[in-house]
DNA sequence: TTGTAAGCGTTATCAC
DNA sequence: GTGATAACGCTTACAA
């Protein structure tokens, strides 16, 4: 089955092909009449204009491309809802491409990306370095949301881990907890070495020592809130209170305790870091830190479209913010 | 900056535009001397094939549609992670568009994916009607995941779901209970009805009669299984074990039960359906139902392959699988 | 306001 | 083997 093509259509209208193209554009105005039965030629046929083509015709082809790393992560997949939604009527349209969180797949589907001319890049998450998506975005307007890079060519919307870090560590502070237990996330990732610096530095300012053996190694998984806090078990140290790398950790966490006798919030408060969709209904409900992931998303449409447009870059850190639920307690005493 | 094309390339290289071509696609032999030299203009001078030229002229654009409707579910999630798996290196790549679950933007997002001139379009949920689809996929390999269609033109893959709860309501029957509550998802949702008549099905068969004020409304969101706890109780009638049309829901109403002083599974059991990630740490962790959801997307990139090179379609009905975890219990007596 | 014609960067079909 | 040259479907000067 052939293509309609805008010639089929001009055929059928008795117009130029020029004609119909503008038509279509609405970018100058045509005979009314002229107008109608180009219109009613496009609904007849079927007429579907080849996005392709156009690209190739005008040099852009509005669209944005987005690497994600669809982890299952719901941090993610809401900041990909965020670009989506910040995209709106801008007349430009998403085009995912899928990194799965490894290194070569994610060059593959970038320089897939680049390969199809999109007008623009954002990266969600992802490991390639600065150095790495510069060689292949060329000039091309890029930018990485949840991912913080130092250098000029690339911008980023990144959220403030540290002081995350800070505010849950923070908020079991003043609840009196001393003996506060961290559970870190993958070592290499910035995000997870900010929330532990952010951690460290709420028990400097509350004059309470970092006791070495209270902070486990974790990888952000259920899994290794599990392990961590066997971990912590068999160091046979005590703790009042956990905080979590992010809130799967948590879960992880919550699960051991549980198995090992310990209620919570009554004999250990829990803090979590994303508040994903299911923190709200756990039980008990977890107290978190909000990562405002869709508005990072939008702010990343919207910083591209300026980018794009040469508005130039304003460069921002969103503030993350403290949700108490109901596992965290004040100390017993 | 100008994008280097494959016209540079020859002139760097001096040869002709076409052996240029035929060395970048290995379709016919070329002298190795000239090959070298191609290759070696290529990475000189950063070359990036245009792939929108490339689908222009060759008429194949050599990637997949992929709808889904990005509700941050992760059963979605997975299957789009397993589609993409699928793809692997059959030389296709997916391109994603989100419909939101919004029945506008789907065919918005539906019509530039066929305006881009997909190869084959998967949609992943969704609510178009097949007969929308058609018209704007016009022809062109569709076929849908997790939603089945009787038509002819749309093939689908899904799941048996009223096998699902069947399954999910018979390992509660074998436990012994009678007064078995459901929470059914969204009314007009055909997994949802299908869930619902696993239900009455196992019922009947374990000669048990379906108590109307047993049955609740819900919405597959964990807010809706709070709510439907609140029903029932409400009700006053007795209850010893709940199936909640998702995990989300179970999650809900688990909390509800919780808040209203009923253990799980002391109390009443609880069985979901889905299997999502956080379940298995859940306290406590939750039976319920397995949906191959990554297995459905590969199996939807294979038959999409199969579409397209014309060995035509297999129809193929996955299973579910109940997954026994801590949240049921037989009945006390 | 409208039509003609020249691209856009590839692939594909020819001859040579 | 290799190089012209014509598509591919559309946009966009440039004329008229």
């Amino acid at each position: 089955m052939k293509n309609v093509t805008i010639q089929d259509i001009a055929r059928v209208a008795g117009v130029s092909k020029s004609t119909v193209s503008r038509v279509l554009n609405g970018t100058v105005a045509v005979n009314p009449e002229k107008k109608k039965s180009v219109l009613d030629a496009t609904k007849r046929l079927g007429f579907k204009p080849s996005l392709i083509a156009r690209s190739l015709a005008s040099g852009r082809s509005m669209t944005i491309g987005v690497l994600t790393q669809m982890i299952g992560s719901p941090f993610y997949d809401a900041i990909s809802q965020g670009v989506i939604a910040g995209l709106g009527d801008t007349g430009y349209s998403p085009l995912f491409a899928d990194g799965r969180w490894q290194v070569q797949k994610e060059a593959d589907a970038l320089t897939a990306l680049v390969g199809r001319r999109v007008d623009g890049v954002v990266l969600v998450g992802g490991s390639m370095t600065s150095e790495q998506i510069s060689e292949v975005c060329m000039g091309l307007p890029t930018l990485t949301v949840a991912r913080r890079f130092y250098d000029q060519p690339i911008h980023s919307i990144a959220i403030d881990n540290e002081l995350g870090g800070y505010q849950a560590t923070d908020c079991l502070l003043r609840l009196g907890h001393q003996r506060i237990a961290m559970i870190r996330g993958i070592e290499q990732h910035e995000d997870a070495r900010d929330r532990f610096a952010g951690y460290q530095r709420a028990m400097g300012e509350a004059g309470v020592a970092v006791d070495p053996s209270l902070v486990v190694d974790g990888d952000f998984s259920a899994e290794s809130g599990i392990r961590a806090v066997g971990e912590l078990l068999s160091r046979g140290c005590e703790f009042s209170a956990i905080f979590a790398a992010n809130d799967l950790t948590a879960f992880g966490a919550r699960l051991a305790l549980d198995r090992n006798g310990l209620r919570v919030p009554d004999d250990v408060s829990l803090v979590g870091f994303d508040d994903q969709m299911e923190s709200a209904f756990f039980v008990p409900p977890l107290t978190t830190i909000r990562q405002p992931a869709r508005e990072m998303g939008k702010q990343a449409s919207v910083a591209m479209m300026n980018l794009i447009n040469g508005s130039g870059f304003e460069s921002c850190l969103l503030t993350s913010e403290l949700v108490v639920r109901e596992s965290t307690r004040s100390v017993k005493d």
